[in-house]
DNA sequence: TATACGTGGAT
DNA sequence: TATCCAAGTAT
């Protein structure tokens, strides 16, 4: 079974949600945050952010000029704050090397930090209309089931999704990218994980999935992510110590933070000195980098 | 390929 | 309350 694109893109045109990174005046460089910030993070809570940043930065080399620290503040609460740091780099790289437009080509944005085979594609789609296929998480759970009929996705194959979902792409550029933003938009809000509304979608007809009565899935348990007590959780907490402080502070200020365990608990600090969300000032304070 | 990486709302 | 899950990337 296949997914016809013209009944998709007549749907997503009908019905799709009005988000700002979604409009024609929105540059290269909105699409492009829109993508790092909607890594793993719903659009509820990525919306009031992306505001900010495009008013305060409103070009790449304005966010380059900001100092890492100022990036990973106004980051706020997103969560995996490497996301923030590896933006801002790209943006230093854009600016330097690009003219500070984002690159519309494929291979060009894989070489920018943060920019992996997703982003990179829906890049290229999204923001200048390129034809390239588009996989995220939505897009492999709609294919799975309208395709193959599956009641889930697998675990992710690069290859193989992105196969499959080339296989599914008009050869029109303009509409492949309108087609690619259909499938998710397809998996957001009416192909869901948990409680499908197959009721509301275009492509009732012609699922797979509806066709052999919804099988549940049964491909290979998925890792269930925990986060209470991990190291995860302590590095949040310590990070939020000092997004909270315009100042750097001791050690001891970090360490109430965790006193069950001292040593993960320090073994987190120096995971974020390494990774170079965190800084050691010369009088041994800890500050968020660059502010100091 | 498997795992680490934040955070908070929904069920 | 516990678990699931949200437009992934880097290693």
């Amino acid at each position: 079974m296949s997914i016809d694109s013209e009944t998709m893109i007549d749907w997503f045109d009908r019905t799709h949600r009005d988000l700002p990174w979604r409009r024609p005046a929105c540059t290269g460089w909105g699409v492009l945050v829109s993508e790092i910030m909607l890594q793993q993070t719903p659009v509820a809570r990525v919306q009031p952010i992306w505001e900010e940043w495009l008013e305060r930065w409103p070009v790449p080399s304005a966010l380059a000029a900001a100092s890492q620290g100022e990036v990973l503040r106004a980051w706020g609460k997103l969560g995996y704050p490497r996301r923030a740091l590896r933006l801002h780099a790209a943006a230093a790289a854009i600016a330097e090397q690009h003219g500070d437009v984002v690159p519309s080509n494929v291979d060009t944005l894989l070489a920018l930090p943060g920019i992996g085979a997703y982003t990179a594609r829906a890049v290229a789609a999204f923001a200048y209309g390129k034809r390239a296929p588009v996989v995220d998480t939505n897009v492999r759970r709609v294919v799975a089931r309208a395709v193959h009929g599956a009641g889930d996705a697998g675990p992710a194959s690069n290859t193989r999704d992105m196969a499959d979902v080339e296989a599914l792409l008009p050869v029109d550029e303009a509409r492949a990218a309108r087609f690619s933003a259909a499938l998710m938009e397809l998996g957001a809000l009416v192909c869901t994980a948990r409680s499908p509304r197959c009721a509301d979608c275009p492509i009732y007809d012609t699922c797979a999935w509806q066709r052999a009565g919804r099988p549940a899935y049964d491909g290979p348990a998925k890792p269930t992510q925990k986060f209470a007590g991990t190291d995860r959780q302590i590095r949040g907490k310590l990070l939020d110590v000092l997004r909270d402080t315009p100042e750097p502070v001791w050690k001891a200020s970090l360490d109430v933070v965790w006193p069950q365990d001292a040593g993960r608990r320090d073994r987190c600090l120096a995971s974020l000195l390494t990774d170079g969300l965190v800084e050691q000032i010369a009088d041994g304070r800890f500050a968020l980098p660059g502010e100091h």
